[in-house]
DNA sequence: GTCTATTCGGCAAACGTTTGCGCCGTCTTG
DNA sequence: CAAGACGGCGCAAACGTTTGCCGAATAGAC
């Protein structure tokens, strides 16, 4: 039982003409004329239909966000500071979930044209080049974070692994560590690529280099798995630098179920500092990738490339922090020297944790 | 640059009538004539127009699901399991938030209502008869989880706290513990009052009362301001139950800081059971309400509601059930039989830790 | 060969808005 | 008092689909 817009103009006595301009403020109306629409709309509880309009407006008033998975806590507060920054200007947000699927990617990509979103961010490594192609074909502007290669037709927003990891490693390295191992996310993930050879870059330019690193799924699970096949090796890393914050909690579950203390013991380094990592114990020291930041970097970029004409795609890079918190200490004495000079361990990702 | 469906239906060499036809498989279309339209649609990538099609059809594939903040990990997983059982029948959830505040409140049933939503579930305690009744009155079945007096016009499903926490109550009972105190989570929402109660009416099963009862706003920050409250006192609980997990990870927290050891001095009850529960350390006991389980059953009420000709609500009541880890152990002895006589210590909420 | 049944597919009207165009009074100006 | 300007508003065409109705063509029955 839809209220409309002639439902309202009947009451009030005027044309529908008449109550679309009041509702929009697209014309002036004699001020009674218009309470006595607004009235009437109040009275109804009239709402336009958003379909009729859409149709004959070509254009909707709604943003696009396609992110990996609702459940990844990484990704709520990137989700609110997109939706604030749309909200400022009366934008709304479509929010699709890829899942980790490429179908779903599809199908995410599908309900954004369908929906006639006017600019979409995409933060999922689902996202290859056709379904790219798909939306800048159509000339919906569109923005890249985390991932992406930069391309013309889309913006990119990388994250600068880099500065973060590199700050935290100096720090590991003043506290005496020598011996750090690698848990690395889905190497199939271009984010996750880009974090470990980050770590592995920021080792080098200490002369240093990781003494295992292995692969896990960004789950806890993985996390706890690949601590207890490091801890339980006869040679310990003192640093496990983990692909995420999940992965490291993981990790320290599992150091304390091996009886080892953290951070005395092994130290654990997160990434992305999502809320949990202040509440773990310790406090998970962690690279932080500020999200609410990149929400609003996001809505500007595509606002920016919506209001220029020539559409092409610009690069901008969000730098990374350490934020150190109770998961790291001093390097335990004994080990600090004996890990001087590690020759034999690999620094190719092994397998055995991808899921 | 929209692909419409006259240029699908000129490139096969068809009416667009027939394209329609083919796309919802309304008819009969000789097979070769469908191939050439199937195939047409896909070199062109067409994909139907949302507004028109909703705007004809008077009825759109999607379910609405109102929820109070995505942030909030309590949430995550119901929105995921809503929409697997929506995804089955081949339907799209419109997703939105309170964030806690009754006119975002508002413009969510707006938003519901402009995309004719089919059916709406809603979860957030910023949902008064009000807004209840804007949907219900437009015919929209609704379902109000969680909170929410049982309506003519809307089903509901509530959390029967009881059973879970009773469960818990008796468990730390048998533990030896007997000095109770409570965190609770802010007492304007209804939710955070039943959970109370709850738990007040356990321990009275048991003959015992809460010591102390304060009011926090369910983040973690006021789990441990509260405990810090609890635990500097000269009497202290031996358990602190707290309103959810992020509180109680809180507490945690706060627990260790001030040098006291959980479970052995202190235990911490959190209750939701969101994932980080099980990597806090120690590992939260809380009691579990089953999240995947609301998401589905609030999905089959609708329906259930949709294909019904009274529109009648329906009430459906889900048990929670306790999820013993590591946070809770026996009680300190030499605290377990002094705390058996509590006299003045009021089970009202005192105030302070509001937001 | 005619008639009927059946298969296939097009025509055009709706769906609820927005908006260009134009009409009707009233006010201003000379 | 004539003429132009302007404020206030309505008419009707469009937006891209879906779908009831109908026509054309072919096949089958007699």
């Amino acid at each position: 039982m839809p209220v409309l817009m002639r439902d309202v103009a009947r009451k009030a006595g005027v044309s529908i003409t008449t109550v679309s301009h009041v509702l929009n403020e697209t014309r002036p109306v004699a001020e009674d004329t218009r309470q006595r629409v607004l009235k009437a709309i109040q009275d109804l509880g009239y709402y336009a239909n958003t379909s009729a309009r859409l149709l004959v407006r070509g254009q909707s008033d709604l943003f696009g966000l396609i992110i990996s998975d609702i459940e990844n806590p990484f990704f709520p507060e990137l989700v609110k500071s997109f939706e604030r920054a749309c909200a400022e200007q009366r934008l709304e947000v479509l929010l699709s979930a890829t899942n980790y699927d490429r179908s779903q990617a599809q199908n995410a990509v599908r309900r954004m044209l369908q929906n006639q979103v006017r600019a979409v961010a995409v933060m999922t490594s689902q996202f290859d080049a056709d379904l790219q192609a798909q939306l800048t074909g159509r000339k919906v502007p569109l923005v890249v974070l985390g991932a992406g290669a930069p391309g013309r037709n889309h913006s990119t927003i990388q994250i600068d692994w880099l500065s973060g990891i590199a700050e935290a490693i100096r720090h590991l390295h003043r506290l005496g560590h020598r011996r750090f191992a690698l848990a690395t996310g889905p190497q199939d993930q271009v984010s996750a690529v880009a974090h470990r050879d980050a770590v592995i870059k920021a080792l080098a330019k200490l002369g240093q280099r990781p003494m295992r690193v292995l692969e896990g799924d960004h789950g806890p699970e993985s996390g706890a798995d690949i601590a207890k096949v490091l801890l339980s090796a006869r040679e310990r890393p003192t640093v496990i630098f983990c692909g995420n914050d999940r992965m490291g909690i993981g990790a320290i579950g599992m150091a304390r179920d091996l009886g080892l203390r953290v951070p005395e013991d092994v130290s654990v380094v997160g990434s992305d500092d999502v809320w949990i990592a202040r509440y773990s114990s310790p406090p998970l020291t962690t690279v932080r990738i500020p999200r609410d930041t990149l929400g609003q970097l996001a809505f500007e970029v595509l606002m920016k490339m919506l209001h220029s004409k020539r559409r092409v795609g610009q690069r901008q890079v969000l730098k990374t922090a350490l934020v150190a918190r109770g998961s790291t200490a001093q390097a335990a004495s004994g080990q600090e020297s004996s890990g001087r000079d590690i020759r034999s361990f690999s620094a190719e990702p092994e397998s055995g944790f991808a899921d």
